[in-house]
DNA sequence: AGTTTATGATTACATTTGTAATCTTAATTA
DNA sequence: TAATTAAGATTACAAATGTAATCATAAACT
């Protein structure tokens, strides 16, 4: 699979969030939060196909599109080579540069809290 | 400040770990890890300079590079933008994914549980 | 039926990136 | 001193990327 680029990137994650969308939908969302043209949007659908990342079936005159890769396994790739890249692969200093900016959310304390107490059950000898 | 690309990152990880610097130990350590001509190092070097992502100081004949920006400073920012591409913002679902692939250490698990105690010290109301 | 329009396909074009090779020049060596 | 070498500077060049504009065509409207 090729890479996918940053400006892919968002129109595919219009696609995890909900598919198949037509072009058009896809754009309208896309216009609003980024400020891009119509045209751009398009080129970037096209490279997805092409990069084979997602898929069409014809509707009518239009195309409805969904994604062909699956965003858990992306995210775990990209965050993998991403952690390892910048971090040396330990994920620890990440979080820990997030939590001293007060990024951390209480959500994200008792979620986190929740994925050590599972792993510690499932890792305990 | 310019992106810096991936390859200059990997230049960029070398000066963080040690500064100054010559050309030399740069290209010695890099030509290993990666599979880098000597030239192409170079190259990587003169733009890092060009961002002014990092400095140098002539040493008579060859330069002594060192790092510009500063290395947490970059991983705050870059990781932010990373979970914001990926994760909608969220940090709890990227280290879940991590998790359920047992990327996670004891250690890394032992430094998460620190951050958390600390969070939850420093938000107890 | 002729014209406009909307859609996807193709083409465009500057910049960035990966990956070097060549040029210039000062230092070293024969 | 002439030739070689080693450093950095400049140039190269294809592929990827951001950001569209133009082309072709089928559908819809007048």
């Amino acid at each position: 699979m090729k890479e996918i680029s940053n400006a892919e990137l968002s129109v595919l994650n219009i696609l995890w969030q909900s598919s198949p969308q037509s072009a058009a939908e896809v754009i309208s969302q896309l216009c609003q939060s980024h400020d891009w043209h119509e045209k751009t949007v398009k080129t970037l659908l096209n490279r997805l196909v092409k990069k084979q990342a997602i898929g069409f079936e014809k509707q009518g005159r239009s195309y409805l599109y969904s994604p062909l890769i699956d965003q858990n396994e992306y995210q775990l790739k990209e965050t993998e080579s991403f952690i390892e890249r910048l971090f040396s692969g330990r994920i620890a200093p990440l979080v820990a540069g997030f939590a001293k900016q007060n990024k951390l959310s209480a959500e994200d304390v008792a979620e986190l809290q929740q994925l050590i107490d599972t792993w510690q059950k499932d890792n305990k000898s």
